[in-house]
DNA sequence: CTGCATCCGCTTCGATACTG
DNA sequence: CAGTATCGAAGCGGATGCAG
């Protein structure tokens, strides 16, 4: 990426990070190390030449490391974890439009999962798991916060959420209610699913109450 | 922008604010409502109709409105400012190579001073005034946090920074000493200074103690 | 087969010139 | 002052080639 030559913290971190594709690699690469091969499929629409280029800059850049034919966030790259979290955060609204014809990854699901329920407390716990075409979250909410995991493991959850993707994060996020949506599938305790959901903020959370365009925020 | 087509709340709010420029283009008008010649100064190096093409992007990504000849965020912009935040502090490391030859407006720092002074709390509050050719940052420290305004507004500070816009964040970010920074001069209270200074967080600030390849983070 | 590099049509960027 | 028009250069996206 061509710098913006700005002495500014912004601008230096956008000259690292700021390309096309750059910060999507780093979504990738948050789960776990990957393959070449294993980004390139989490990364539907990019070309192969791309990836190459985002991944030696990435490591040029002191954010990614190479071992063997794994990629890996060094810790430079995992300071990054927030900056995804209110990025996620903020486009979560963005989501209430459903899936459309995009594609879509069942990893991709615990992120906008944490973020949905970042500031959920139970002093009761309750164990969810949601599961979608190809994968799915668990999630454990307690005194002490939320806590995403892979499905099966551990203890059955208290409840379980199954269904398309647009529809199970609507429910999550409460872009609808649980009875508005037919396309979602409720097994074990409806009650622990209501306490988990009752627990977490409103509809687009952040005050998106506005005096300008209501309705939807636009995307593109 | 060319939409990523992926169903993931990061890759919907990069669809919007991903574009070059335009994170940039709202660190502007997050400092308050900008003319186009205002923002044109405050973003050297973009050319004058890519800034017209992000601002009509970002009022359609309702993120921007007009008034008048002015633009301003809506409460959907506003609500980027955690982004912002986070970017800014995953950005201060790459801050210690220095100014180089990059271009420096004053209230660029703003951003740069709240961030590393982000957790700073003091029973005994502190009053400091930090200034650049060109403008500065006046920094009140309370038991509640730190808030920042412009210089000059209230009660005369208790110290007062001065020097070049590199030499002083080195100082405030900790890269390097109070002693080590001839080109920073300070008026007031010495003990003051010290007293913010020892209450702000190490030198990179987030975990950057890394078995990787050593030294200050690399740019581009 | 995986992990890229090369080629090519197209879009976007960046610099400058120009207009209401 | 606030943009629009234009044009060469760079980057993107899709396909294909090729080495280990």
């Amino acid at each position: 990426m061509k710098s913006y030559r700005q002495y500014c913290a912004l601008a230096r971190a956008l000259d690292v990070v700021g390309d096309r594709w750059t910060l999507l690699v780093v979504r990738e690469l948050a789960v776990g190390p990957r393959r070449y091969g294993e980004l390139l499929d989490g990364l539907p629409g990019i070309a192969t030449n791309l990836l190459a280029d985002r991944l030696r800059s990435l490591e040029r850049g002191g954010v990614v490391t190479r071992a063997g034919d794994r990629y890996r966030l060094t810790d430079r790259g995992r300071a990054l974890e927030p900056v995804l979290d209110e990025l996620l955060r903020w486009g979560i609204p963005l989501m209430v439009t459903g899936r459309g014809d995009d594609e879509f990854r069942a990893h991709w699901l615990h992120g906008a999962v944490r973020t949905v329920l970042r500031d959920v407390r139970l002093e009761r716990p309750v164990v969810v798991e949601v599961h979608v075409p190809g994968g799915g979250v668990r999630v454990e909410a307690t005194a002490d916060g939320v806590r995403t995991g892979d499905p099966g493991a551990g203890a059955p959850p208290d409840a379980t959420l199954r269904g398309p993707p647009d529809a199970v994060l609507a429910v999550l996020a409460g872009f609808a209610a649980l009875d508005e949506r037919a396309d979602v599938e409720v097994a074990g305790s409806l009650a622990a699913l209501r306490r988990l959901l009752r627990a977490r903020g409103r509809p687009g959370s952040s005050a998106t109450a506005e005096a300008e365009p209501a309705g939807p925020p636009n995307r593109a």
